[in-house]
DNA sequence: CCCATGTCAGTATTACTGACATTG
DNA sequence: CCAATGTCAGTAGTACTGACATGG
């Protein structure tokens, strides 16, 4: 298989290059992209379970534990403390803080896909979706 | 930015899933993902340097260097030593192995695109390079 | 009693930076 | 001398598995 023809070295090399220009967006801000996606998903559903975010984003509790607790030191999540299920929410801090790193990713992904129209831009999202889904299917 | 329309994030998720398809499929071969990569730089451009190599997958020397003495290990590189610069090349056995692994990501990326169609996989392709050559450049 | 959860540890993988000798 | 290379360390960031206490 060629290397430059084949569309998982493009989704990769793709990928790759996203991820690199978004680390260095949010170095600024002092957030690892981790960190960004732990506050993004947390500003998006408020008061969810450290269970429920690892679910989302498909690491185990352990590994979000970890990350959790970092963002705590930095003060942009507080745990909201009642009952046996820690539940987290953002503080003001962290809301500052997520509202400029969105921005400021959004900017990165706006950049990315300059080259492409609003009808381009679905189809590859499109396009994308149906990949994951394909490889979804276990068989 | 909501987390499901972001192409981004669709990105990330489909370059995960075939990484994680590509691992599973990987495994029962024995080689993870980054050493499958360098074999098959190797099979494509026999007698490549250390350096060059690491040029080519955007990493390091030593991150290389590294992958590289794994595999010899394995007994499917061996070096040619002759001059300054290290040159290395797949063993005959390497050779059998990229055969085999070079068919198990091809069977994975037809499943990924399976249900795309010649023309629209060209265009994807296309739209994933025009998004790298967008990030590329510094401004 | 059971299962999910939170949490503490240890480990693995991968790539990085720093440093240095060598060679063409 | 200089630039590139190979190579030896050390370190970092991320996620994993194992283990265990706890609570609903």
């Amino acid at each position: 298989m060629d290397v430059d023809s084949s569309i998982g070295y493009a989704l990769k090399r793709t990928a790759t290059a996203l991820r690199t220009a978004m680390e260095a967006s949010l170095r600024s801000l002092g957030l690892s992209v981790p960190q960004y996606s732990c506050l993004e998903i947390l500003s998006a559903r408020p008061e969810i379970s450290n269970a429920d975010l690892a679910r989302g984003v498909f690491v185990t509790r352990q590994a979000m534990h970890q990350l959790l607790g970092g963002l705590q030191e930095a003060g942009l999540v507080s745990a909201v403390g009642s009952g046996r299920v820690q539940r987290y929410s953002l503080t003001p801090e962290g809301q500052r803080v997520i509202v400029a790193a969105s921005a400021a990713v959004v900017a990165v992904e706006e950049r990315m896909l300059s080259g492409l129209g609003a009808a381009e831009r679905r189809r590859l999202h499109d396009d994308l979706e149906r990949c994951t889904a394909a490889l979804g299917e276990r068989a």
